[in-house]
DNA sequence: TTTTCACTTGAACATATGTGCAAGTGTCGC
DNA sequence: GCGACACTTGCACATATGTTCAAGTGAAAA
């Protein structure tokens, strides 16, 4: 039997789909790694909840937790993950600890991705390329 | 002893931060469901790499798993989650199914993450919110 | 200083998710 | 049709991640 682990020579001619890049690094790979470690910890809806709140202005942990209808302990644990990517930061404020969203370019994530999510967007359609299944 | 499943009521009062957006839904919470699957599916260093690929031109996946020193099977289960997510589209051509990125929006999400990982940004910095930690 | 409030952190648990192999499906050429 | 090629899918396994409670920390009021 042919063993599937053949990880590497394809079987089929690449030139044959006039394609040249090919194996090619392309990327940094810490770069990769950490683009993947934002985009996780947005990726929780609890989380891009939270950040939704932030982009209304800057609160105390106690505020969100009332907001969310969460404990504490939750929320917090929430914002560690954001911050832990740098994309809240926190000050004190008295008894209490405000937490905004780090820059800009976070607020616009997190607004590009509730329009992108809310309307579907359609893709240009000038190919033959399919959404769904093909036969 | 105060138990901590009060998830309700903070003890600290609200208007003192002169903040009055607490308690409101904000966004639709499908929403927020959807936007979060899509950052997860890009949130894996393989499936960015992939995306990465993709932004170079279509490709099948024998190429793709060339690439990528990976088996078919691997990259075809990466592009299948990527695919659930709307981020690629797919094609038959010949003996061979080619993918490619679903249009231009998730061609700039690659590129702006990838940006944004690679050069470290520094905050607007006009506050004195604290990036790391506080005392 | 002691107490209280506001929050953080550690650890245990359940769940979700990525990976790899093996079997299955669909297309092309003979 | 039959076999080979190009993928896809189901399943089992390991790992990662979110959630919760309980204990810990730090600032401020008493």
């Amino acid at each position: 039997m042919t063993s599937e682990r053949d990880k590497v020579e394809p079987s089929c001619t690449v030139d044959e789909h006039g394609v040249e890049s090919v194996r090619r690094p392309l990327v940094n790979e810490a770069a990769l790694e950490r683009a993947s470690r934002l985009f996780r910890a947005i990726g929780e809806p609890s989380r891009l909840r939270l950040l939704s709140r932030l982009a209304q202005g800057e609160m105390c942990v106690t505020e969100l937790a009332a907001s969310e209808q969460e404990s504490l302990s939750t929320i917090s644990q929430r914002l560690r993950v954001l911050r832990s990517e740098n994309l809240i930061l926190r000050r004190r404020r008295g008894k209490h600890i405000n937490y905004a969203l780090a820059d800009q370019h976070v607020m616009e994530l997190v607004f590009n991705a509730l329009a992108h999510a809310t309307e579907r967007p359609a893709s240009s359609g000038h190919s033959n390329f399919e959404k769904e299944n093909l036969p």
